[in-house]
RNA sequence: UGGGGAGUAGCCAAGUGGUAAGGCAGCGGUCUUUGGAACCGCCAUUCGGAGGUUCGAGUCCUCCCUCCCCAGCCA
């Protein structure tokens, strides 16, 4: 269940020239001709929970690398597992790895091969390596020793090769009940590798399995399943995270006594992120225990949410190409994946003006009726974006936080008496500030310079700065869903006595704004649709929004200069 | 106290005996109709520590220290 999380690894097709020792392993190989020089990897995710950013770092390794050696990459699901795996899950995965921009070329089950391991277990009863044993877990567990001192082989140990046979058969048929009985390797209990103390390989599970149903009532370890899955698929590089590098003597065991096609396994470090929790095993417990909407909530770093957020798959791939791939226990900041998330997204978002706290102006020297259409960049990286045009009047709204009725130094946006630029409109200058009962700025009296039409002043006077703002009769209602991290602590998993990770979750990590205006260009727009609202950052169209009701995720902020100077100012 | 891995800047990371790349973050500046973007500059006399070999060591040798993984009928 963990171990997805563990395979993966880092680099993308764009990576392709970085260097990593992965790469360097397969160009030697190649050079020597190694496999006839052919490259054959795999992503081998088992169908337990939705694929994540750690999982990404592995499919842009598997993909990336078969891609840039002419070689193949397989999607593989590790099911041996039926008590854990579901269809839903296998039917995400393939979405997601699509969605990255990944196309399997072999689309392969640990399961599909149930029937050659089982032959394969036969044979090695027959040779003497394998055998049923009758121990408990319990006393399997107590009979395997500990780290410092040896295990004591199992009393089952030496049984004839006919009787494991027989007992083995007898298995597969139902004829015992779960966990009576398992199939062991025999190697070595005194190993000072535990993975070797006579693994058990198949254990009694009377559960239906989501593709083979009823077929089985024993299924293959993971030890027994991978190596030869990847065995028969000729899998030249087996790429897994780390902690499967003890697991790695087994898997070259098994492959070695069956004299099958000698894949070979290589371990990388597998990516953690600050503030970020990448265990399926966790991410599930947010999910069951309602702390988000589901796996795609977009607070989640599952590849779905992070989709729904309004990330790319190329803000990812870059990610991954970035980190490189290395074998030393690591945590990329989260920095490092929202400049990744930004860089794309300038680049193709196009501009658009939204007021999330609507501050009511009104002109009073602009004619009352007069409706201008003024004339907007799309996308200022972009020049065949075009223009668009966007209505102005005598209402608008303006961000609250671009006006202070006593502004601090540094403070450049609207006050009382100030003149600043509306973008793409005219230069107004504050002339009074209306308040209700309770003290609250409501409304802002402005007057216009009709010189300054588009945003210039013919005079060539400056103003220093320049705010958005939307136009109150044409203005579109929307609700805005802005998020921060999930969790409060850069390692979420780091607890109190006591605890456990819930514990460190953020209660501030949704803010929903329901009053929020955009221009009216966005009435129609598209579920997943990207856009950079102007001076605030960038935001998706959600899945939840329909056409009465327009709904924005936050994939995030711009970078904001004048926040750091304001709470620099506060210390 | 067994075995398997890993230590280069706040984070990630190149480096494979010839004098410490790059990115992120940070800091300073230029420019700007987004306090965005872009651009320029600064940011490791030193590579976990101590010895040693060498004309020369992050790279080789010795000892030491720290961190991670393994005692599922999970993957």
């Amino acid at each position: 269940m963990n171990s997805l999380e563990s395979d993966s690894g880092a680099s993308s097709v764009e990576s392709g020239g970085r260097s990593n020792f992965i790469r360097d392993i397969i160009i030697e190989d190649v050079k020597s001709g190694k496999h006839g020089g052919r490259v054959q990897t795999r992503f081998p995710p088992e169908p337990n929970g939705y694929l994540h950013i750690g999982h990404a770092k592995s499919i842009c390794l598997n993909f990336g690398l078969a891609a840039e050696f002419g070689g193949r990459c397989n999607l593989r699901f590790d099911d041996t597992n039926p008590s854990k795996e579901e269809t839903e899950y296998v039917d995400s995965i393939m979405e997601d790895v699509r969605w990255l921009g990944f196309q399997w070329d072999g689309l392969f089950y640990a399961s599909d091969y149930f029937s050659q391991l089982y032959e394969w277990a036969v044979q090695l009863i027959k040779a003497g390596k394998a055998y049923v044993c009758d121990l408990s877990a319990d006393e399997i567990r107590q009979y395997r020793g500990t780290l410092t001192e040896p295990g004591r082989d199992s009393p089952y140990r030496e049984r004839s090769i006919e009787e494991n046979l027989d007992l083995f058969e007898r298995m597969k048929k139902g004829e015992f009940p779960d966990g009576s009985r398992t199939l062991r390797a025999k190697i070595d209990m005194s190993s000072p590798n535990l993975n070797l103390r006579d693994p058990v390989m198949y254990r009694i599970l009377h559960l239906d399995h989501h593709r083979t149903g009823s077929e089985w009532c024993i299924y293959p370890m993971y030890d027994y399943a991978h190596g030869q899955s990847d065995s028969i698929e000729r899998v030249t590089h087996s790429i897994c995270t780390l902690e499967f590098e003890n697991n790695r003597p087994l898997y070259n065991w098994f492959i070695e006594q069956l004299g099958i096609f000698p894949s070979r396994q290589f371990e990388f470090d597998r990516l953690n992120l600050t503030y970020t929790l990448l265990s399926k095993r966790k991410l599930l417990t947010l999910v069951q225990q309602g702390h988000v909407a589901g796996w795609d909530d977009p607070r989640m770093p599952t590849l779905s949410g992070m989709r729904r957020r309004g990330y790319t798959p190329e803000a990812i791939r870059n990610l991954c190409a970035n980190i490189s791939v290395s074998k030393t226990n690591n945590t990329v900041q989260l920095s490092l994946l929202e400049h990744c998330v930004r860089e794309d997204l300038n680049r193709r978002a196009p501009r658009v003006m939204a007021v999330l706290k609507p501050l009511r102006v009104r002109i009073d020297n602009y004619p009352d009726d007069l409706v201008e259409e003024m004339d907007a960049v799309n996308n200022p990286e972009d020049e065949s974006a075009g223009t668009r045009q966007v209505p102005f009047s005598k209402f608008l709204y303006i961000e609250q936080d671009d006006f202070r009725e006593d502004p601090p130094r540094q403070f450049f946006r609207l006050a009382p008496g100030r003149e600043v630029r509306l973008r793409y409109g005219y230069f107004i200058t504050c002339t009074d500030v209306v308040k209700d009962d309770d003290g609250n700025v409501v409304e802002l009296h402005c007057t216009y310079d009709p010189q300054t039409r588009g945003g210039n002043a013919p005079d060539g006077r400056k103003v220093k700065s320049t705010i958005h703002w939307v136009s109150a009769a044409h203005a579109v209602d929307a609700e805005v869903r802005l998020y921060d991290n999930l969790f409060t602590k850069e390692n979420p998993g780091e607890v109190e006595e006591g605890e456990d990770f819930t514990a460190n979750l953020n209660p501030n990590s949704l803010e929903v704004l329901t009053e929020c205006k955009v221009e009216p260009s966005l009435r129609d727009a598209a579920a997943g649709a990207r856009y950079q609202f102007e001076r605030l950052g960038y935001f998706s169209v959600d899945s939840d929004s329909y056409s009465e009701k327009l709904i924005f995720n936050r994939t995030i902020s711009l970078r904001d200069t004048w926040s750091k100077i304001e709470q620099r100012a506060k210390k």
